[in-house]
DNA sequence: CGAAAAAGCTAATCCATGTTAAATATAATC
DNA sequence: GATTATATTTAACATGGATTAGCTTTTTCG
């Protein structure tokens, strides 16, 4: 993918969180943007530091995660192309998680205190990116309940149903059926759980003739049973555009 | 607590996450208040409806849930006096969880198309109630890692750690002992456990000697200890104020 | 105050998921 | 294309926390 056609993907879901005037599009693509490519497994930012750069995820995948005291590691959200890296930590002074690559990513990085400086002088910007925020915290918060309240199969039913509409949304997934390039050790990250058991979990989804996986292709069979086993619902995602969301609409 | 006072609480919470000016301080002291009690258990936001008045939680205690499909419930976070509640709802078009008072609260709500004239009008008070919403999202990530991650002794004693800190910078703790109006079902609630569980983890942690308990009052008497075997780290929390947060010391 | 409801506590048993270990398959690298 | 590293799969066994049930204490409310 081009740069700019990166660029323009991330300006079309950022008007679909509230409408930018020409000034502001302007704003955005003035930017000074340093294009590169992020090996699988490096680091945009790292816990603990001040975060300094931002990031378009142009193409590929990128998570977040914390490891605890004794080593072991939770995955807190999954990246796909088109989304923003990493607003989350990028108006606080210290990280406090980790952003990593899952593949090679080409991202447009640029500087923290360029972007704040642009949400402070175009509000709608601003309005825009506080709501992206908001979106990952909706996210944050059906992953609280999945791995709180959820079985193994539930958990991964869910995550599965979830990465299908996001990526689906990302016009990444067609007929229920995707590339997802996580190792099960990841998914387990993602849910909680132990590698082996995710593989227990993935293996009686095929016989039970829900999923189709191939490497790391996953098909779903029967999304209504899916959905119904993973107990989800899409509301979480705030997938519709606009809403009540700007103000002629508020009243 | 006088209405007043509860709003200076809130005006001293926001300016720590960068500055405010005069007007903007009158701005929000403008705002078209309504003063009011809500009953523990009652309800300021539901799931699924659109979100229509965001309070500032003046006296009490609040929190955020959902039930699952099978009707267990989660909670996804705990609300101290001087909190708003619940702007992580009102800049979205519906609702994705509910907001339910632990206790009684005195609270002053606003409608939401209000506050969010008022944030597109103020970018500073924008600017600031948008970090709120990003802290809030750093304590839902943590949450992730509790319940995913933690083991049943770990994970109540994080969340008591937790509480000690955010209940101390609201001035509601002093010397590691606080009230905490919350039922041992509502603890399980929050780290994915089971109110018989709960029970056995607390009784343990008073064996230990590291807490003590009556009714419904903690005191923390190993602090470290307690800190170690919850694994946490305060970084999440984002307590220091300022930071990078405002643009002059952001070069 | 006295009754009823809610919350706290305890014990016995069970099971979903973890642990450990190894074999196989796939992907990466020279 | 052989070699090595990584990921997947399976099986046997262990266990942390769930479940169920009953009892006790505290709180609520008439």
């Amino acid at each position: 993918m081009s740069a700019p056609e990166g660029l323009d993907r991330v300006l079309r879901r950022l008007e679909t969180r509230g409408p930018l005037g020409a000034d502001d599009k302007d704003a955005i693509r003035a930017l000074p943007f340093t294009y590169r490519t992020l090996e699988p497994a490096s680091y945009l930012v790292r816990e603990g530091e001040p975060p300094e750069i931002c990031a378009l995820l142009l193409t590929g995948f990128a998570y977040r995660h914390k490891v605890t005291g004794n080593g072991e590691r939770q995955i807190m959200s999954v990246h796909m192309p088109g989304e923003f890296l990493d607003l989350q930590n990028s108006f606080l002074g210290v990280a406090d998680h980790n952003v990593q690559m899952l593949t090679r990513c080409d991202v447009a990085t640029v500087a923290v205190a360029a972007l704040r400086r642009l949400a402070e002088e175009y509000p709608k910007i601003g309005r825009a990116m506080w709501i992206e925020t908001l979106i990952d915290s909706a996210i944050f918060r059906e992953w609280i309940v999945n791995v709180g309240r959820r079985d193994s199969i539930s958990r991964i039913s869910h995550l599965l149903c979830e990465f299908a509409l996001r990526l689906e949304a990302a016009g990444l997934a067609r007929d229920n059926r995707y590339e997802i390039p996580m190792t099960q050790e990841q998914i387990a990250d993602c849910t909680g759980l132990t590698p082996v058991h995710v593989n227990r979990v993935l293996k009686e989804l095929g016989r039970m003739g829900l999923i189709e996986r191939a490497k790391r292709s996953v098909s779903i069979v029967q999304w209504d049973r899916l959905q119904q086993i993973g107990d989800f619902n899409t509301r979480y995602l705030h997938l519709e555009a606009g809403g009540p969301t700007n103000l002629a609409s508020a009243r």
